[in-house]
DNA sequence: TCTGGGGTCCTAGGACCC
DNA sequence: TCTGGGGTCCTAGGACCC
């Protein structure tokens, strides 16, 4: 079982973990006596093993396929265009397909196929909740199957169905895929907000409505937000970690060369009372609109740390605290450069350099003061596995 | 007594995803 | 005691324009 960041929420289970009964999504420290009786192997998210993971499956299929037919759309989960593939030979294909990337990386992976992304969703579901009778693969080619998966498939399983909408498709008596797909454009565009619902309607009956993505389109917006480790009431923690995540925001912002216009910054107070049902407390946020597109840490960190000094009341307990950049524009300052003196690209410099030596050292080398040392904020990560193929010093080890 | 019509742009917030 | 983080897209409604 994975859990979240903090080891707070359980987010990945083993199909034996399932079998228990560990909740999807639930807190960790509920489900700890269930997971200590049968012995079940816990760790706290890798990201940086994922990662490189997810790379050498996405690598694997890129090296396969034709450029521009793969869509990384998750760290773990891809559309692949196989218009070049003759109908009757898509089974063989995906097979051919799911036998390399495990063959070359040691990942198992399931493949849906079908007319659309939404269908090839729910074939794919089926391909591996049924594994000893797909062996991991799925393909949706004919009326009576898509009818058959499709009416195997409860509605809430629907990719765009989430909570929400399937409390009240089932109120209507809409129950599985099959019954949404039954449903015309007009009706959808009333009850499943409007163009969203209707996309996902054609989408069930085969008509293609959610088109491949480009690969490496630029993000829109740019967070990076985090539970405190343990609750913070100093706001000399507070502005230290405010720090810390506007540096990780521009480093993103950085490796897309975009600058950003705005920032936001929001804390998060310790809810009073604990009713029966988890939520957060309400966010305190506020933004500036900056004079000029910036994307330099330290050009950056001076509005975000006043900003979090204005939103911060001594004497509350906070537990947690995030920084968004937006307003994203491509950096200009990079075209720029070549017209200006050299003292004004100073920083555009020196942004350069600490981002190649943080990233040749790793763990933040190089920082700025305002993000301190101490780190009391840090949050948890207990049982955290080695990054065997990103850290020599943590490399797999056979006696 | 009686007070239009047709736009654009922006923001907040809701719904969804993994 | 302890409940994640990072995104996208869409809509409603307010402010403003002539």
């Amino acid at each position: 079982m994975v859990l979240s960041n903090n080891d707070g929420c359980i987010i990945s289970r083993s199909d034996e973990a399932k079998k228990l009964g560990v909740a999807m999504a639930g807190p960790y420290f509920k489900a700890k006596p269930l997971i200590e009786k049968y012995g079940v192997a816990t760790f706290s998210s890798n990201y940086n093993l994922y990662g490189d993971l997810s790379w050498r499956v996405m690598e694997t299929l890129r090296m396969l396929l034709p450029p521009g037919t793969v869509e990384v759309y998750s760290v773990d989960e891809c559309f692949i265009d196989l218009s070049h593939i003759k109908p009757d030979e898509l089974q063989a294909f995906a097979v051919y397909l799911k036998e390399t990337v495990e063959e070359w990386t040691g990942i198992k992976v399931s493949i849906g196929v079908a007319a659309t992304k939404v269908l090839s969703k729910v074939a794919n579901r089926l391909s591996k909740k049924h594994k000893e009778a797909t062996q991991g693969v799925l393909v949706l080619d004919t009326p009576g199957r898509i009818q058959q998966a499709l009416q195997k498939t409860p509605v809430e399983d629907v990719w765009g169905v989430g909570y929400q909408y399937a409390e009240k498709l089932r109120r209507l008596n809409i129950n599985t895929a099959y019954d949404l797909s039954k449903q015309d454009i007009v009706w959808a565009n009333k009850h499943l907000g409007g163009v969203t619902g209707s996309r996902l309607i054609r989408e069930l009956k085969g008509i293609e409505s959610i088109g491949m993505k480009e690969e490496l389109v630029n993000k829109k917006m740019i967070a990076t937000t985090r539970m405190f480790g343990s609750p913070v009431t100093e706001l000399q923690d507070i502005r230290e970690a405010i720090a810390t995540y506007t540096s990780r925001a521009a480093e993103k912002l950085r490796r897309q060369y975009s600058a950003a216009n705005i920032i936001n910054v929001f804390i998060v107070p310790k809810e009073e009372s604990h009713n029966t049902r988890f939520r957060h407390g309400p966010s305190i946020g506020s933004y500036v609109v900056l004079p000029q597109a910036s994307s330099a840490t330290n050009e950056l960190i001076k509005p975000a740390v006043a900003l979090v000094e204005r939103l911060y009341e001594s004497g509350k307990i906070y537990k947690k605290a995030g920084v968004m950049l937006s307003g994203i524009v491509p950096d200009t300052s990079i075209q720029g450069n070549l017209f200006t003196p050299p003292a004004e690209n100073k920083s555009r410099l020196l942004m350069s350099m600490i981002d190649n030596v943080n990233f040749a050292m790793r763990d933040d080398v190089l920082k700025f003061a305002a993000s301190g040392t101490s780190r009391d904020w840090k949050m948890r990560q207990e049982l955290r596995s080695p990054r065997y193929t990103t850290r020599w010093d943590e490399l797999f080890e056979i006696k």
